[in-house]
DNA sequence: AATAATCGTGCACAATTGGTGCATGATCGA
DNA sequence: TCGATCATGCACCAATTGTGCACGATTATT
């Protein structure tokens, strides 16, 4: 409704090169740069300027967007609002997470909404957090599962967007079958400090989870290889290459040779799963249901691991 | 920028008719049509409801209006201050202003800015006061000239129009070369209380401003007969029906058998001409310039009043 | 130093969007 | 009852807008 210019030059943004926004719109490269040349030519302003090989927002085109983002904020609680008030919805909706929060909170979400709203059209995206947050701008998903960023986001992010917290998802260790605390029912931080580790690569959330976790105890331990999927981890940990960290709503995924503890002892890391929209459109009422149900749904899981505790 | 069908909607939300919307926005009737309808669809929602032949804005469209008045108040500001931060500046400007306005203002507003701003094309537009409103908010002109109303327009004007005073014109009496007090050199409105008048229509702004001048005065003269323009006001008075309230701008035209006489006395009418600008545009370089320019011209104006005062 | 990869843009072409003009049905005023 | 006004549907047409590919420029790679 904003115009698509608008917009696109809102996703380029964040996305910083004409053929991201381009892959995160839809748009083909040079409609982006058509659309974007066309914009600075109404505005009668220059919003970008060669950078090498790439572009780059000058000063007044960031100025520029930052005023926009209040803009279409207010545009956004204008919609939900006025959708609020009037009984009708959408008949739409974008869903977006990142793995394992799509199967384990999108999927349930969707079914809840199948049969409330049945006439709603629900689209599911599984997509990496960053790119959740680009896909939310692009309006190609009104709702991101992701998991909050404590860099929380590189571009006023606040601006942008809005959190609600929906669960603490606590990590545990995955050890080889043969390490020596394998049997333990627990393992400390502690006991773990001098084992090789596996991670995730640098400047990544959970790679800053990790930092932060030992940093508590004054403990920097060595980072001997790093995975981008859990399967790789788990792989690597049962060929015994050292041990890892694994968030509990993911599965070991029949992972063989490998097996999973939880932490005890004074840092307990935890990845906090949070829902996100663009700011303004949680007034909605096609947003707010989605929000309370998947409060529940996450209610649900940390209720139903509670009675894992008991159990293990 | 903003879409298109939301300055529709914000024209018909003043407009009232899909017909009078189309005139005021250079569109077609169906395309107006088109327009809203297809708004209504993307938003998901009933803005408009049927109306006897016509139709008319439901409450929920009412709030979307106020809602969306907001909005564009926001993105004319952003568009403004950008303007004015980068240094760039528009390449077209429409003014638009009533009769008198529109010959003693903009006329040598436009004179100015084509030698200050060569390259920005000007655009005049005469219109009547309410019209210009609309036209402001079609976005078919940037600026407008127009007689302050008290009843400073019907629905949310403040949400929607910026003012800046430029001058408060003065009426004149017009009288028929054989009235009785033709010779004298001022005429106060007691002594024409109880003459026949020829004013504008009810509920124009000038019948307004008769009114409230012989309010202040308790007295409530008779209204003989109605004009629309001034020249046919003249006509009347010229041809002895009754007398006349003429502001000092407006010129007599070759008035044969009529004499144009200063008021004196406690009740001084007079008719305050504003600049309106759509709300948050004023920070414009371009506007900016054009608003003082017009104080500018409008100071010249009571100068040169001042020493026809002395003269006369 | 040379080659490959990436980026943005220009251009011809295609398709969809979006507007016009006219006919129609509905409502209101005289 | 007739005419005027209003909104809308439809066929047609135009202009905007996107695609696909080629090209020049710049950076990374070997």
């Amino acid at each position: 409704m904003i115009d698509a210019r608008l917009i696109t030059l809102r996703v380029f943004s964040s996305a910083g090169t004409i053929a991201r926004t381009a892959e995160l719109t839809g748009y083909s490269p040079s409609a982006v740069s058509t659309q974007l040349r066309e914009l600075q030519r109404s505005l009668g302003m220059k919003l970008m300027t060669k950078d090498g090989r790439g572009i780059r927002l000058t000063v007044a085109g960031r100025h520029f967007v930052t005023g926009l983002d209040d803009v279409v904020a207010q545009w956004e609680l204008l919609k939900a609002s006025a959708l609020a008030a009037d009984g009708q919805a959408q008949s739409h909706l974008g869903l977006g997470g990142f793995s394992t929060a799509a199967a384990q909170l999108l999927a349930p979400l969707a079914a809840t909404l199948r049969t409330t709203r049945p006439h709603v059209k629900v689209q599911l995206m599984e997509a990496h957090p960053q790119r959740c947050l680009d896909l939310l701008l692009a309006e190609r998903i009104d709702l991101a599962v992701i998991v909050a960023a404590q860099t929380s986001g590189s571009s006023g992010a606040g601006a942008r967007f809005e959190q609600t917290v929906l669960l603490d998802d606590q990590l545990d260790v995955v050890l080889p079958a043969e390490h020596r605390l394998a049997m333990n029912k627990t393992v400390s931080l502690e006991e773990l400090a001098e084992d090789p580790w596996i991670t995730e690569s640098e400047q990544s959330v959970y790679r800053a989870l990790f930092v932060a976790a030992f940093a508590s105890l004054g403990a920097t331990p060595r980072v001997a290889h790093e995975a981008v999927e859990w399967e790789t981890m788990i792989a690597f940990i049962a060929a015994g290459l050292g041990v890892g960290l694994l968030p509990r709503l993911a599965t070991l995924g029949g992972g063989e040779n490998v097996v999973r503890r939880r932490i005890s002892g004074a840092a307990k890391p935890s990845r906090r799963i949070v829902a996100v929209t663009r700011k303004g459109s949680r007034g909605s009422p096609l947003i707010q249901e989605s929000l309370t149900a998947l409060q529940t749904i996450a209610q649900g899981i940390i209720s139903q691991r509670l009675t894992d505790e008991l159990d293990g």
